[in-house]
DNA sequence: TTGTATGCGTTATCAC
DNA sequence: GTGATAACGCATACAA
């Protein structure tokens, strides 16, 4: 009884064949014999061997099978995001053509001991949005040639990136409120950067996250003048909180629209509508942005953009595949579709 | 300009010390001079080197830093699930101090193209729940030595697993409910199977799924009689079609208490009979499971049980831990905390 | 179709 | 504190 575990070599000998061929018949990729596959798989049976070691192979081939993924937080908090979720089920489709399974990684991890951009055995990274911290680990890993593309961020230099096109999208949005007769509308808006509280945005305030940059600006190309308040989060009850805020105020001063920056919030605004006996869409039109089913909203149906965020996953994946095999990153830019739901409407006479 | 990119042995001779002298700068696992430090750092710096190749160390070490998590579903549907999503960050937190980082693994890849159990650079294993499929890559991973742990399933043999007082919590909650008067109950229970489509349970139905089999134990223990009726999923969503369907009686016949088997299903439960007009916790009472915030739930603040999710992650973590140091895997079974909320109320008198 | 030889890039161990 | 040596376990180029 041996206190080492057996190794394909080991594997070769008990069957009376040459390492390598053992190797192929684990790997497929040149054809054996019938008879000799037989053998090494009862020589491997026999020793329990349960096939090649990842690590060993990994090194050989120069090829982990891991693809990062890089949270800005939490992951807890991430996984909140209906649309992070649903990005990262196109991740796992996107990447799954390399053979390669998704790693999880905060963006700047608190305890310093996990796993790291800069220490992981990955073929590449994907960060989702890019904040400030992870510069520096980008420039370790791009120094080490490990190809890294950015969902929904900017992470300078020629780093490859999923867009979307928010701007325009949001701007459509606007537009449709202010065809259906809007003048009175607020903006509620996604984080304008990290940990700031909700509340009010003052006019000279500086946006720092892309996604709430971008959308503000096409709501502001609609509504020059629509004040804006910003969530803590993207999520029902923050919405809620939020809007409660918005609409506490006289009717006739009371805002006939709200344009949310996301589906959780916009959900959120509705309920607290609600809550105030504020019907929607006849008192309160609603919009919202991303598209997902919001658990928890029916009977109602948002107007909302429609973002593709499985296809952003899978684009994602697709770069990384690009990129791993030396040809040039696509450019990958999605739209969003605009999709009336019976949130909005002409807002109330008087 | 060579093709080929900087090793630690290069670096060594470009500094003009010995490998081991380079390694030991990186790996800080052994005082070194100043100097020698500063030498080999700037040698590293000339020649773009970005530290040691993980995929080699991890061979050489043994470890790769990762650890596999195993989910039954896709991965969208598995983070809608408050409960999983608070397990993921307990777990994260509970394999750092391994230095390791989670690797997403689908159970059963329909791609097969995919990393799997048996294939990826992994030292350990953590498995949500364990369907059938699992089996065989599970023998082959503990072939390989490699440490596994199962969380809320079984998965035979002596594998360790992580574990919830399930049934007893919920006979504690059916207990409460039992002696605020209640007498016509409804069960609101999660999936008995994969794919089963909503509806009423048949009396000699089998349950195949470990959770909801324990909790409906749990229940039939105080309310041996009440009818069950089975969501397709943990959402509120399901919860607000499931109960639209058990409230669709003549209010002398309808129940005047649901026991769910998650917060979800409870919420939407709540939601749905709002809808109908029945008022909770007058005319309904409804308990929960759990313990989650529920998003877009407020005002109302679940009657339910309060499981430690995080926690249950982080024992995971403890569990690989000890298993990948050779000790005994510690048995783990937590308790759920009874929670009273005020969607529980004596039934309506008549 | 099979075997031979080599190196992938590191780090543990031990001597110095 | 530093250096020599020897694996770690495998997959591939190439020859047979």
């Amino acid at each position: 009884m041996s206190t080492r575990r057996a190794t394909i070599s080991d594997v070769a000998r008990e069957a009376g064949v040459s390492p390598s061929t053992a190797s192929v018949v684990f790997s497929g990729k040149t054809p054996v014999t019938d008879a000799t596959r037989a053998k090494v798989l009862h020589a491997a049976e026999r020793l329990g061997y349960a096939g090649p070691d990842p690590r060993a192979a990994s090194l050989r081939r120069g090829r982990s099978g891991i693809v990062a993924v890089v949270f800005e937080e939490h992951l807890g908090a991430a996984f909140l995001d209906p649309v992070k979720t649903l990005m990262m089920d196109g991740l796992t489709d996107g990447v799954a053509p390399l053979g390669a399974g998704l790693l999880l990684l905060r963006d700047h991890d608190p305890s310093g001991a996990g796993p790291s951009l800069t220490n992981a055995p990955i073929d590449a990274a994907v960060l989702i949005g890019c904040s400030g911290m992870l510069r520096e680990s980008l420039a370790a890993v791009s120094a080490r040639g490990i190809p890294v593309v950015v969902i929904e961020g900017d992470a300078g230099d020629g780093v490859p990136r999923i867009t979307l096109d928010n701007r325009d999208a949001q701007r459509q949005a606007a537009s449709h409120v202010k065809s259906l007769g809007h003048r009175r509308v607020v903006l509620l808006t996604l984080p304008t950067r990290a940990r700031r509280p909700r509340g009010w945005l003052a006019d000279d305030e500086t946006i720092e996250i892309d996604v709430t940059r971008d959308r503000s600006l096409g709501a502001r190309d609609i509504f020059p003048d629509a004040p804006a308040y910003a969530a803590e989060a993207s999520s029902m009850d923050e919405g809620f909180l939020a809007a409660r805020e918005i609409l506490s105020v006289p009717a006739p001063r009371r805002p006939t629209a709200i344009i949310a920056q996301s589906d959780l919030l916009a959900a959120g605004a509705v309920r607290a509508a609600e809550d105030l006996g504020i019907r929607v869409p006849a008192e309160l039109s609603v919009t919202g942005f991303d598209g997902v089913a919001v658990d928890g909203l029916a009977p109602h149906e948002l107007t909302t953009l429609v973002q593709p965020a499985v296809e952003k996953g899978r684009a994602a994946g697709r770069v990384v595949a690009a990129m791993l095999e030396g040809r040039p990153p696509p450019v990958v830019t999605f739209t969003c579709e605009f999709r009336e739901g019976n949130t909005t409407a002409e807002p109330p006479r008087g």
